[in-house]
DNA sequence: ATTACAAACGCAACTTAGTTGTGTTAAAAA
DNA sequence: TTTTTAACACAACTAAGTTGCGTTTGTAAT
């Protein structure tokens, strides 16, 4: 289930933060908005975006907190730079993250998508090693592009 | 075939920069030396380690040549730092990168190792996704810890 | 409604990765 | 030996991300 399919107005995001010990602070609600029609984030995009504040400091500070309570996740961008995105609903909570799909990065647009159809494949590592984690990142080129 | 069974001595390495059209500065030659015994190497630890520079530019640039020449490759990091790790022999050139092995980081001892053993398989994306390249990185504990 | 507490905020100051430009040095080709 | 060009050093810069601390504000208990 996706989740803004559940969030209809800003109030529906107060309570979702609510639901995660999150207070809804005016800065929040709308960052957590904002997730809504991104793929995915940078502090930078964010910054550019929101109106609630031009603090880097208040937005990692967010990101952090999102993160922990399985509100959102991070992904690596193509150089190297944090980028952000929701986690799906039911999938991530404080105690874990669980969800294990692929990240593509478009080459052309820079966006980066969660692709939920395509799961991350079991790897099966030399004697020794313990598997605790797994990326994986595909770059290329979008539909939209 | 791994690179450092061919590389008994300085001369051989020096030999083996000239190939790539580098030149065998005191600095590049230690350098390509301290690939040998390292399975990866950030920007930080190589000024840590190289007594012939300590400038951070003359490092980031050496790296770059080293990469373009097919000499090494990246590896990005369990926080987003670059770590560069030697290519196999005869694998990359000038022309193109061609390796398709997992990287394996260790939350332990941070270390990072390039698993040529493992491939990374075939990923079929949704429709509409073109794939240019793909990444896989495992966290996890190395058998050496 | 008032109060009390913790979470969230804003600011300043800092660390570190990575980049760019420019003049100088030195390896290798002519 | 001379010329060419890659490599180097230094300074200055951008941008990501962090830490500490005093202030503000949301929330829940009284
Ligand atoms: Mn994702
Ligand atoms: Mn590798
Ligand atoms: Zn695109
Ligand atoms: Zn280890």
């Amino acid at each position: 289930m996706l989740i803004f399919e559940l969030m209809k107005n800003q109030n529906d995001i107060a309570v979702y933060l609510n639901q995660h010990g999150i207070k809804k602070t005016a800065f929040r609600v709308e960052l957590l908005d904002l997730f809504f029609s991104n793929s995915s984030l940078t502090q930078e995009e964010i910054k550019e975006q929101i109106k609630e504040t031009k603090n880097k400091v208040t937005i990692y500070r967010a990101l952090e907190a999102f993160e922990k309570k399985g509100i959102i996740h991070k992904v690596p961008d193509i150089n190297n730079v944090m980028r952000y995105a929701l986690c799906q609903v039911g999938c991530c909570s404080e105690e874990a993250h669980t969800h294990n799909h692929i990240h593509f990065i478009c080459k052309s647009c820079k966006s980066t998508y969660c692709i939920e159809e395509v799961k991350i494949p079991n790897i099966n590592l030399p004697e020794g090693y313990q598997k605790e984690g797994v990326r994986l990142t595909v770059e290329g080129v979008c539909p939209r592009c």
